[in-house]
DNA sequence: TGCGTCACG
DNA sequence: ACGTACGTGACGCAT
């Protein structure tokens, strides 16, 4: 029989500082459960256990003999953070049926030790998960330590121990006694650290032989003097060290078996900490549920097919397949499936039916490929769930009736779950929409989400025409001149390699040819561009490493990753996905049409590839400065907004101030070190990265910003509240009440701290402009259908919009797109936007 | 799948 | 003493 014993505070440990700050949406820090949890299953994939016991030391130690006096008390106190976990961890380790073990006045280490006795005296096998090596010494012919290190866990066997300490596994409680330890306050011999140690154990074996025969051994006479004077304490620190073996516990084996009584209940908890995949992985659904049957307490409904079905309140989700809409809505004792299109789209189309979805998006692409509107979407459970919890990966009804602990029916006739989730819909509605109101959200639910998603539905559909051809021939040039550039650096290096491995590039430049490297990354040497930059003039081969990355990005990433999702109707439809990011800007997949190369003359000319169609321009327009103009007026700082009405060049005027000159005499390196100071702001600014961004010093670049703050200094303190706020809230927020949660400023872990403060800087200055843009587009949208035009918008790049209209209508958009952009919001400083029209987004971007 | 790299705002 | 600016997505490589 295999015994697996947990040590449950070191494993705690381990999970707590190796996985990422997790936590419950009101800030309930959870990643210690989660990574115990997943420590555990896989400890268990590794030793089949047939009984677990999870030892854990008792908080508040009452007695303690004499002798242990200060012992361990110098270890510091478990920071608030991880201390929050271990209540709720070990209430769901019972609830997953595992007996805990603790006793009054020992370490949770006693406790191993006698488990383990008591394994191996019963002939078993006994496995000892920790991630502490003080345990070692419990190795034997039947007991194994399972150390969890940080990556990966080692197995130590008594031949695995001799082999990393040259001592067997018992004598490694010599070996501690003579060299002590200081963080458990065992003293050892002074004088004598790990070599001689484990030298004098391998010699003469133990303690005992060692003092009996003092007078008589071998050793150098410091050495000997050494032990000698320390005598008693090296027999205290063994008495310390030595793990107990026969502490008062129950060691009865089958006190010890793992038997998942409530599933339910682990269920539960674990939705209450939010710990979704876990409920997965420990299948913990399909137990309960089993479990739920048997006693029968779950409501039973059915679905049902009504397509005459309707309602005043409709709470339903919409599934497409080949463009076909399937109707599933919550109904009185059953969930009602309409399946006549016809129906369908009359309930969409009609304004009196108020209608409660998830992810309307789809919907509002549906009404508009087959022309008509979608009317009063009360809500998007999918864009509310955002809102409240930006941070997520991923959103399903089925995690949010988790959350909110609804239960599901039982469908009589039907296995698809997802039923079971739009049926708890109306409750659901209920409870996110009052956390929403709560939170102040609706305004940005109802006025800027729900109408974007219909705005983004008509530029996915729409797409962006491009010319095929064009970017067939420009990669086919490109594809010649890398393979020139390949056939030069493998010429340089001597050798044939993969220039795109980065592994085997640095290898090639920094060993082969032996150029110096800079930087180390995990796995080897780094060979990013600003590594590559600082070389480029000295080592022909590291430009043309240069230019080859530049050519291959191009050719790969652009040129044969556009083409490959240019549609038949010869335009690209990307996907913009509206609650993928922190901080309230959208994001675009299949492709990212946010990130088409313009800083480099080579990759600008990919944009003379997207065109107008025939008849048509595009007219392209971007804020100026919109972060920077939030931050003025977020601020309120007298300087900024005056250099904002003023319409001044702000990075020329910020370099006079923060280099303390008249404007006339700013240089454009200095404008450019400005402009580099005001990145650094809105980013939440650091010296080091600063000075390394504009190739100065930290110490220069730390006076800059010391002299902007106090030119700005109204900036200084807006981002000193921000931060406190934030800590204050727990979270940051934009000017229209979108938040983001931010749980990393309560950890301990000073980078950690430092990121949560850089974002509680950034993040209102981001969202907000992000949320500024999307009212734009609401209204911008809104106008031109409005006022009958056929011109529409095709893309957003975060401050910049992208219409394609009719020629004979393309100065009068023009001029609308600049108005609406422009007083989507008023600020105490100008918003500006620029519109110019090309026939290609090459010639449209001024 | 994670990492390194690089494209954008 | 610590590591080092915010937000994204796609590609190729290596495991």
């Amino acid at each position: 029989m295999n015994f697996l014993v947990i040590d449950g505070n070191s494993i705690l440990n381990r999970a707590f500082y190796g996985i990422r700050p997790l936590s419950t949406k009101d800030g309930q820090p959870t990643n210690a459960i989660y990574g115990f949890l997943t420590m555990l299953e896989k400890i268990k994939t590794d030793t089949s256990p047939d009984r677990v016991a999870i030892a854990f030391d008792l908080k508040a130690p009452t007695f303690r003999h004499k002798a242990y006096d200060g012992y361990k008390s110098n270890r510091k106190g478990m920071p608030e953070e991880l201390a929050s976990q271990l209540e709720p961890l070990k209430k769901l380790l019972t609830l997953l049926g595992y007996k805990l073990v603790t006793c009054e006045g020992y370490e949770a280490d006693d406790i191993l030790g006698t488990l383990s006795k008591a394994a191996e005296d019963r002939g078993d096998r006994c496995f000892i998960a920790t991630g502490d090596r003080d345990s070692l010494q419990l190795v034997s012919d039947k007991t194994t330590v399972d150390l969890q290190t940080n990556k990966t866990n080692i197995f130590y066997t008594p031949d695995k121990v001799m082999e990393d300490y040259g001592v067997s596994p018992r004598q490694l409680i010599e070996v501690k006694a003579i060299q002590g330890d200081s963080s458990d306050c065992i003293p050892g011999v002074a004088g004598i650290g790990p070599k001689g140690a484990t030298e004098l154990v391998s010699r003469f074996h133990d303690l005992d032989n060692i003092y009996e025969n003092i007078d008589t051994i071998d050793i150098k006479e410091g050495m000997r003097k050494k032990l000698i004077a320390s005598r008693d304490n090296a027999f205290l620190s063994r008495m310390l060290g030595e793990i107990k073996r026969d502490i008062p516990i129950d060691t009865n084996s089958d006190s010890y078996k793992v038997e998942l009584t409530n599933p339910d209940a682990a269920e539960r908890l674990m939705a209450r900490l939010e710990l979704f995949k876990l409920i997965e992985k420990f299948d913990l659904r399909s137990q309960s549920a089993e479990i739920r049957t048997e006693t029968a307490e779950a409501e039973t409904i059915s679905v049902e097919i009504d397509n005459n079905y309707s309602q005043k309140e409709l709470y339903f989700i919409c599934e497409f397949s080949d463009g076909k809409p399937t109707f599933a809505c919550a109904a009185e004792k059953r969930v009602v499936l309409i399946e006549d299109e016809e129906k369908i789209r009359a309930l969409l189309a009609d304004p009196k039916v108020e209608k409660y979805t998830f992810d309307s998006k789809p919907l509002f692409a549906y009404a508009d490929k087959n022309g008509f509107e979608v009317k009063s979407i009360n809500t998007d459970l999918l864009l509310a769930a955002y809102l409240l919890q930006p941070s997520s990966s991923s959103y399903s009804l089925e995690k949010m009736c988790m959350s909110f602990q609804l239960s599901l029916p039982e469908l009589d006739n039907s296995d698809k779950e997802i039923y079971k989730n739009v049926y708890r819909m109306p409750e659901l509605c209920g409870k996110i929409l009052s956390d929403i109101e709560e939170k102040q959200m609706t305004s940005l639910l109802n006025d800027i989400e729900i109408p974007l998603a219909n705005v983004l539905a008509r530029m996915e559909n729409l797409g962006f025409s491009v010319d095929s051809g064009g970017i067939k021939a420009f990669g086919d040039s490109l594809t010649g001149q890398i393979e020139n550039l390949e056939r030069e650096i493998y010429d340089q290096a001597g050798y044939e390699f993969n220039i795109n491995s980065p592994k085997q590039l640095g290898v090639a430049l920094f060993e082969k040819l032996g150029l110096p490297a800079k930087k180390k990354t995990k796995s080897g040497y780094s060979t990013s561009a600003d590594v590559l930059e600082s070389l480029r003039y000295s080592y022909p081969v590291v430009d043309m490493v240069l230019s080859y990355r530049a050519l291959a990005k191009l050719k790969s990433t652009y040129c044969d990753g556009l083409l490959k999702v240019v549609a038949d109707d010869g335009r690209i439809h990307s996907s913009f996905n509206q609650t993928e990011t922190r901080t309230g800007r959208i994001s675009s997949t299949e492709p990212n049409l946010q990130n088409i190369p313009v800083r480099t003359e080579l990759g600008r000319e990919l944009r003379r590839f997207f065109r107008a169609k025939d008849g048509c321009v595009l007219i392209d327009a971007d804020y100026s400065q919109i972060e920077l103009r939030v931050l003025a007026h977020l601020s309120a700082d007298e300087n900024m907004i005056n250099a904002f009405k003023n319409n001044d060049d702000i990075h020329a005027i910020t370099a006079s101030q923060v280099f303390g000159m008249p404007l006339e005499m700013v240089t454009p390196e200095m404008r450019s070190r400005a402009k580099a100071v005001n990145f650094g702001i809105v980013y939440g600014i650091g010296a080091f990265s600063l000075g390394k961004d504009i190739h100065v010093t930290t110490r220069e670049a730390g006076n800059y910003i010391k002299s902007y703050l106090a030119h700005y200094s109204g900036i200084d303190a807006y981002m000193k509240r921000m931060v406190e706020s934030a800590k204050e809230n727990g979270y940051a927020v934009t000017m229209f009440g979108r938040r983001r949660y931010l749980p990393e400023l309560t950890q301990g872990n000073f980078n950690t701290r430092a990121f949560g403060e850089r974002v509680a800087r950034n993040m209102p200055i981001q969202g907000t402009a992000a949320d500024i843009i999307k009212i734009a587009m609401i209204n911008v949208d809104r106008r031109m259908r409005e006022e009958g035009l056929r011109s529409r918008l095709i893309l957003q790049v975060h401050d910049e919009l992208i219409v394609e209209a009719p020629a004979d209508e393309s100065m009068r958009v023009a001029m609308l797109l600049q108005e609406e952009m422009e007083k989507a919001v008023t600020l105490s400083v100008p918003l500006i936007a620029e519109a110019s029209i090309g026939k290609t987004w090459y010639e449209a971007k001024s």
